[in-house]
DNA sequence: ACAATATCGATACTGGAATATCGATATTCC
DNA sequence: GGAATATCGATATTCCAGTATCGATATTGT
C-alpha cells in the first residue's frame, strides 16, 4: 500500500473494479492473481501487480489477491463510497443526460439537481431531481456545500456560468462547452470537447506516419 | 513542416487550433509565437514549438508564426475541411444531444444519422436528421462508407453494438458506455467514462500525492 | 520432506516524450 | 548602423511509464 500513485494508475484502477466486481460470485470468495486480471483485460502482469500495489496490502505468491478484499481496497481508494454532491448548469439534453446517468453512483457521485435560466424548466423535476432557477446556484450550492458543478449551456454563456459556480463555492468544474474556461485559482476545470476528441481518435492514423 | 507526427502531438494540435480560432479577430490578423500559445494554454514552450514544426511552414524569429495561416495549415492538416460523415447509435438524451451538438461542423464531421431499437423512435427526425432501426445500420454504413460511430446506449447494450459496427465497416468508435469494448484489429476506441473522468477530477487532490 | 510451480515484489532496463540549452536570425530601439 | 531582445529550430538531457528479469515465498503433489 503506497499512497505515490500516478494518473494513469488511476485511470486503470476503475477498469480492475469493474472487472472484479463482474466476476461471478464463486470466484470472488477466493483469491485472484495479478496475472489473471492481466490476462483478462489485456494488460501486463507486471503493470497490473503495481498498479495494485499502490492500493492494497500485498498479495501472496502463488494464491494471489483476496478478491473480495481487493475490490473493497480499489473502491474505498476511489471514493466509491462517498456521497458527493453534483450540480448540473443548462438542461439541454446534455444536461438532462447527466441528470439521468445512473452510473455517477458507482463512483460515489450524487447529482443532486439542475439549473437553468429558462423559466419553462425551472420547476420542473428531471429524473425525480429538480430544476432550479440560475439565480438559486449561490445559496443552494452554499448551503449544502456543493463543490463539484458541471457545465452544459451553450458556448456563450459558459464562461459566465463558470464564475457563478466558483462564486458559489464550487471547487471542480466539469465543462462540456466547447470554450476555454477561466477560473481563480484553487478550482480544478476539466474541459470536455467531445468534437476534439472524436477527432483526435479518427483523425490519428489518416494522417502520414504516425508513432 | 514534417510529416513525421506522435500522436501526442496530434492530440494537441485541435488544442492549438481551438484556442487560435477564438481569438480575437484583431489577433488573427497578425502574428502569434509559440510562448504565447504555450502561456495561454499552460504548455511548455517549446513543445509547441516542436508540434507547430510538424505542420507548418515555420514563424519567423521574434515575430512568430502568422496566425491565419497556421490556423489554415493546422486545420488542413487536421482534416477539418473533411466532412466525415457520423452516426450515433442510442437515442437517449445523450445521442440526442449529439445529434443536436452544432460544433462537429467545425471540425469537419457531419452526424448523418441515429440509431435506435425502440419502434417508437424509429422513423421520427432529431435536428432534421433520421432515425433508423438499427437492424439497417450495417447496409446504410456500408453503402455511404461511414467510418465514425458513437455509442451512447445503456452498458448492456453496448457491446452488442460495437459488434453491429465493426461488422458495419466501422473503423473509429467513440463509446459513452461506461464498460471497456473488445474489438478487431484495426477498430480504434475511445473511451468515455464521464463518471471516471468526474472521479479523476474530483477526487485527484484527495488522494494522497498524485503525480 | 522435498521438488516443482505459481505468484509476488523489487530492481534494472528501455524507449519515448517532455524539457532545457544553445546558436542563429529577425526585429526594435537608440 | 549596432546593440538589445524576442523568437525560432536543433540538439542534448532528463524524466517517466511500461516491461523484463530475478530472487523470495507460498502452495501443491509425490
Amino acid at each position: 500500500m503506497n499512497k505515490n500513485i500516478t494518473s494513469q494508475t488511476l485511470s486503470r484502477l476503475p477498469l480492475y473494479f469493474n472487472y472484479l466486481i463482474s466476476l461471478p460470485e464463486s470466484r470472488k470468495s477466493g483469491h485472484i492473481s495479478a496475472t489473471a486480471i492481466a490476462e483478462a483485460l489485456g494488460l501486463n502482469d507486471v503493470q497490473v501487480r503495481k498498479d495494485l500495489a499502490s492500493v492494497s496490502n500485498g498479495g501472496r505468491p502463488k494464491v494471489g489477491y483476496p478478491t473480495k478484499e481487493l475490490i473493497g481496497d480499489i473502491g474505498k481508494f476511489l471514493g466509491f463510497a462517498n456521497h458527493d454532491g453534483v450540480i448540473v448548469v443548462g438542461m439541454g439534453n446534455f444536461g438532462r443526460a447527466m441528470l439521468e446517468n445512473r452510473s455517477f453512483a458507482d463512483y460515489g457521485f450524487e447529482v443532486v439537481g439542475g439549473f437553468d435560466c429558462d423559466e419553462k424548466l425551472v420547476g420542473t423535476e428531471i429524473n425525480g431531481k429538480p430544476v432550479r432557477n440560475v439565480s438559486e446556484l449561490g445559496s443552494f450550492c452554499r448551503e449544502r456545500n456543493i463543490q463539484i458543478g458541471i457545465i452544459t449551456v451553450p458556448e456563450a454563456a459558459a464562461q459566465e456560468v463558470c464564475d457563478i459556480m466558483t462564486g458559489a463555492g464550487i471547487k471542480y468544474i466539469l465543462n462540456f462547452a466547447p470554450v476555454h474556461l477561466s477560473t481563480p485559482a484553487g478550482v480544478a476545470v476539466h474541459n470536455e470537447n467531445i468534437s476534439l476528441t472524436l477527432a483526435m481518435l479518427a483523425r490519428k492514423n489518416d494522417i502520414g506516419d504516425i508513432k
